[in-house]
DNA sequence: ACATGTTTTCGATTATAAGTCGAAAACCTC
DNA sequence: GAGGTTTTCGACTTATAATCGAAAACATGT
């Protein structure tokens, strides 16, 4: 049994909700355009080659910081790992997938080869770099609705009408803001900040403002089933 | 930045209940005790090197059978990366760890170093794999809830009380079996066999006997909240 | 055969959480 | 102040889980 060089590699899937204003929020992927071969032209993950001396979580927040210039990441997160023999050509490269989030309202420069693509209409992609996206998907998705992983895509302070647009963006299917309000608000993962927002140009109830209470991952409610006896969806701390 | 030889390993956390029909049942976990330095004498995870051509899990199976012997489990799945660079002396490891399961009655025979220790009274662990056990634990009580991956744990066919002694040892807490019985009968995770147990020497009531509906991974309550109307608790399937 | 003890199963009830809907509140402009 | 707009809140319905006790189905011993 032979064990060569094998290289290691840190992936960044980073979404946004984006368009929250305008038109239709969608919730957005950032990729990088391959100027050259292999797999030239397609759009590709953000990340590379880990260092020596660097721990994983360190490296994407290095190359995100380095090769896209992003900088506003309110959670990272580490997924999974790819490692079939092939799944690049040329020698061996073990990829760890991160799931990034930026909040909505922010729009960072970008350098020219870098873009937001709408996670419902992506572009070819490089790799194996398609499926590590609908994983990530996935499991944000799964974790909107046990953990408070919302506080990365979301403003500081925010109306209840942004953050169902933006839960709504990020799940796929729509959001009833009175459900929403009440889960969150029993779960302790939003309070209202006491002071309320300005009503817009056509006027309107002006709406009281709210923040996550933290913003550091949290698991609220693991357990639908099979609880033990008098925990009722209490905050359950494993970072 | 240099990108000098990084090593790649895999380590596998695998749990059985063990004693199920003898005093209390437990949780354990597959420990191999170190004869050689570092760390001589400390207990580690079983794995080891990832040859050049391997997947994962591949590599996992093939040292569960050559190192420990053994065969019988029933799941393996991928959990997370630990890539500290100074987690073990030497040059750079990487290592990527799997949770791993035994259905229940089955007593594997075992090389002399190796040993199952409950998860409530472990020995003190070679590097960091401690903190490998308990997040695998964490991880394992997390999806007994919502997926249907208490099947590893279990034998083919079981009676509910069996099945709830088996829950109560993985989850660390007293389960009801009527509870149990109705959630899991409703998710469609356990299905009668129609055939009954024979019962014990002091009498009672024969069981019925259940067996899982699939024994492949599945996730059955991903939502207890934020669902989209009308998706009441169905089978998602993301394998 | 029948009473007694044991284990399992099942139904009834309660508790908790989520989904739906519509009315009221609080602002705008004209 | 009338009409339009957006948000908020309460009331009701539905879905799911927890609790508990009675009944079923076996064994053993007399």
């Amino acid at each position: 049994m032979s064990h060569g060089s094998t290289q290691h590699e840190v992936l960044a899937v980073v979404f946004q909700v984006r368009d929250l204003d305008a038109g239709k929020p969608a919730l957005n992927v950032l990729l990088w355009q391959r100027a050259m071969s292999p797999e030239r032209g397609k759009w590709s993950l953000p990340g590379g080659r880990l260092a020596d001396d660097e721990d994983l979580t360190t490296s994407v927040r290095r190359q995100l910081a380095e090769k896209v210039d992003l900088r506003e990441v309110a959670h990272l997160e580490q997924l999974a790992v790819f490692a079939e023999p092939s799944r690049v050509p040329g020698s061996r490269v073990i990829a760890t997938t991160f799931l990034g989030l930026v909040p909505s309202p922010a729009t960072p420069a970008l350098p020219a080869d870098t873009r937001w693509h709408p996670v419902g209409d992506l572009p070819p992609m490089a790799f194996d770099h398609r499926p590590m996206v609908d994983d990530a998907h996935a499991r944000l998705v799964a974790k909107l609705s046990y953990t408070n992983i919302g506080f990365g895509l979301a403003p500081g302070e925010f109306a209840l009408s942004q953050l169902r647009d933006i839960y709504s963006a990020a799940l796929g299917y729509p959001v009833d803001a009175t459900n929403l309000q009440r889960v969150l608000a029993r779960r302790g993962v939003i309070s209202p900040t006491g002071t309320t927002a300005h009503p817009g140009p056509t006027g309107g109830r002006p709406a009281k403002l709210y923040r996550f209470t933290e913003s550091r991952y949290r698991v609220t409610d693991e357990f639908a089933a099979l609880r033990p006896p008098g925990t009722s969806s209490g905050f359950l701390d494993l970072s």
